[in-house]
DNA sequence: CCATTTGACCATCTTTGACTATTATAATAC
DNA sequence: GTATTATAATAGTCAAAGATGGTCAAATGG
C-alpha cells in the first residue's frame, strides 16, 4: 500500500499543478484521507519544507486555512539555501550587509528594500542588553531573506 | 467561504471609498449580513483600530450611528514620531501588523515592503528562547520604520 | 531503528447572546 | 408649559461557544 503520506503529497502536488500556490482546509483534507489532521502537518513538514522549496502559511479559527507556496526560482534555485546556510544560527552585521548588497546587485531587491534589510540587521536594531546578538540577528535576517524570495515568487505569478 | 468578518470589512471599505468617513447603523448592517450586532464591533475592533488608521465615533439611542473616520495624517515626520511613540520599547505582533497595513493602505510602502516589515516583526523571527520578545520586536521594528520614512524622503528628492 | 500515524491537549480567530449603557421621544404630573 | 418619568431605539461589553489549525509524544509498522 502506498504510504498515506505519499498519497497526500501527490494529492497536494496535483492541486498545485499549474499554479504556484494552493489553499486547503486541514480538517477537510484529513477527512478526505480518513486520517488524523496532524497527519497533514507531518506531510507538510517532511515534503513541503523550505528545503523542498515550499513555504507554508496558515491561519486558525473560523475560515482558517493552510496555504502552500512553491518557490521555484528559475536561475537562482538553491540560492536561498546557500544564504540560509551561510547565516546559520548566528551571523554578524557585516555578513548581512554583504548579502544584502549582493541581492541588490542581482536586482533581486530594490534599493528601498535593501535599506530595510540593513535596518533589520544593523547594530542599532539590536542595541539591547542581551548577549548573543548575532544569534538574534540571524533569526530575524533569516526570516527577511525567506520573505524576499517569497516576494519574488509572488511577483512572478501575478500582482496583488 | 469568505469569512463574515472579511466581507463586512470589505463592505465598509467600499462604502468609504472616495471619502474619509462613513456613518452606519450597527443593527442595519448586522441585519444585512444576518449576524449578531456585536459582530460589527468585532470587525471594527480588529480591522478599523487606531493602529489601522481609523477612528470610531458613535452614538446610542434613537438616531444612533457608528461613524468610521479615516485618520488624517500629520506631516510624514510627525507621523513617524507618532508611530515610534506608539511602539515605545515594547510592542506586540498584532500592533506591528496593524501599523504595517496602515502604511500599505496609505501607499507609503509597497506590498513587498509590507511583507518585509511583517517578517521582521513576526513571531517566527523571534522564535528564540529569550524573554521580553516584545522589547526585542520593538527595537527591530522601530529601526525599520525609521528606514521606511527615510526611504520616502529620498524618493521625494531623486529616484534611484 | 526509522518513518509514519494517531490522539490528547493547546492556540487562535470568529460568532453569538445575554446583559448593560445611552439617547430620543412619548406620556404623565405639576 | 415645564419637569419628570416611562418607553423605545440604539450602541457597547464581555464571556462563552464554535471553528479551525499546531504541537508533541506515544503507538505502530516495515
Amino acid at each position: 500500500m502506498a504510504q498515506l503520506s505519499d498519497s497526500i503529497e501527490q494529492f497536494i502536488k496535483e492541486l498545485m499543478s499549474g499554479g504556484t500556490q494552493v489553499d486547503l482546509r486541514r480538517n477537510e483534507l484529513a477527512q478526505h484521507f480518513g486520517c488524523a489532521p496532524s497527519q497533514i502537518n507531518y506531510v507538510l513538514a517532511t515534503r513541503f519544507s523550505l528545503d523542498h522549496g515550499y513555504i507554508i502559511e496558515s491561519r486558525r479559527g473560523g475560515g482558517g486555512y493552510v496555504r502552500i507556496v512553491r518557490m521555484q526560482l528559475p536561475s537562482s534555485s538553491g540560492f536561498l539555501d546557500v544564504l540560509l546556510e551561510r547565516i546559520g544560527n548566528s551571523v554578524d552585521e557585516e555578513t548581512c550587509m554583504a548579502i544584502t548588497s549582493n541581492l541588490l546587485e542581482r536586482n533581486m531587491i530594490t534599493g528601498r528594500e535593501a535599506k530595510l534589510l540593513q535596518a533589520a540587521a544593523s547594530k542599532n536594531a539590536l542595541a539591547l542588553p542581551i548577549s548573543a546578538k548575532n544569534v538574534l540577528r540571524a533569526a530575524v535576517f533569516r526570516n527577511l531573506l525567506i520573505q524576499v524570495f517569497k516576494n519574488m515568487e509572488e511577483e512572478k505569478g501575478d500582482d496583488v
